[in-house]
DNA sequence: TATTGTTATACTCTATAACTATA
DNA sequence: TATAGTTATAGAGTATAACAATA
């Protein structure tokens, strides 16, 4: 359907080719997450949060006394997978897991004075790195990919 | 330093609360990533190819005889983790690893036949699910995600 | 019966380090 | 010495299935 190049044979013909791969939002888009995610590790470095335990303390600081299975839904993750994140994050006394009377199946999540204060240092440092990685885009640049993200994330029907 | 809404330590206070995380690229880059990931694998099935194998076909389609340093290099991955991709391409004869006469150090990849065919069907079938999942886009929405998408990719120094 | 948190387990993707054969 | 391909190995991150305690 497409015209496409005529193929050599011979060597690789690397000359002017714009591969098809170029053209897919699914490759670029896994590029570009995955040079976000390496210098957000980067900026934290050695001893610093990971991606996926700054979400969930961000969450539990936004929603005080959340339960692990709502943070699973928000996260969009499994619950069994979301108990190792806690457990890292309480034994780093960021947080706490307590006993809510009415109901006690549930332990509810609290981040602690040093998890506030480590939380909100960490979010410096996240802005920080992004406003320096996305340096190259505008502000209604970084506006208008958010929009698109967030359109592209709520396709795929989320849980919450 | 950002003015913050007062915490309630009562109850799960999510009364119209935009949390931190909402508001970063990172963590929404993250979300599309893994919903277009998800519907990538939908959409191919079973026994399709993952999006890392096409990819590497790819490449292999559009620089015939490119050896697996230079395709590892153009991926962003290191040497030793594309063996695993082309022993699959391989053992699913999509494509060869051929002997080239003058470096006997290299082995040329080239797609087989079935290889060619099995790429332009999974490339059309790949297109439509990146058609209906981007359908919320606007042509123009998508050539806007597309240039910031690489502007980010590119930021991170690519080794290429 | 359904839900919460948990464990056991496995799978995918990736990286680092070391090896071999070639150059 | 340097490069290409390979292996061994380990570490993230995730999912599925099952279980105990509780509702």
């Amino acid at each position: 359907m497409a015209p496409r190049a005529a193929a050599k044979q011979t060597e690789t013909d690397t000359t002017g080719v714009v591969p098809d791969l170029e053209t897919l939002i699914g490759y670029n888009m896994k590029r570009a997450y995955v040079a976000i995610q390496k210098d957000f590790r980067a900026a934290l470095g050695e001893g610093g949060l990971s991606p996926r335990t700054f979400s969930a303390l961000s969450l539990v600081v936004a929603h005080p006394n959340i339960s692990q299975s709502s943070l699973a839904r928000m996260l969009g993750i499994e619950r069994s997978g979301l108990v190792a994140i806690i457990d890292e994050l309480e034994r780093r006394n960021l947080l706490t897991r307590s006993v809510v009377p009415n109901d006690r199946r549930i332990q509810a999540l609290v981040a602690t004075p040093d998890g506030q204060l480590a939380y909100h240092d960490t979010l410096a440092t996240v802005q920080a790195h992004e406003d320096r990685l996305l340096a190259d885009l505008s502000a209604s640049d970084k506006d208008t990919l958010m929009k698109l993200l967030k359109k592209i994330r709520l396709t795929d029907r989320e849980s919450t």
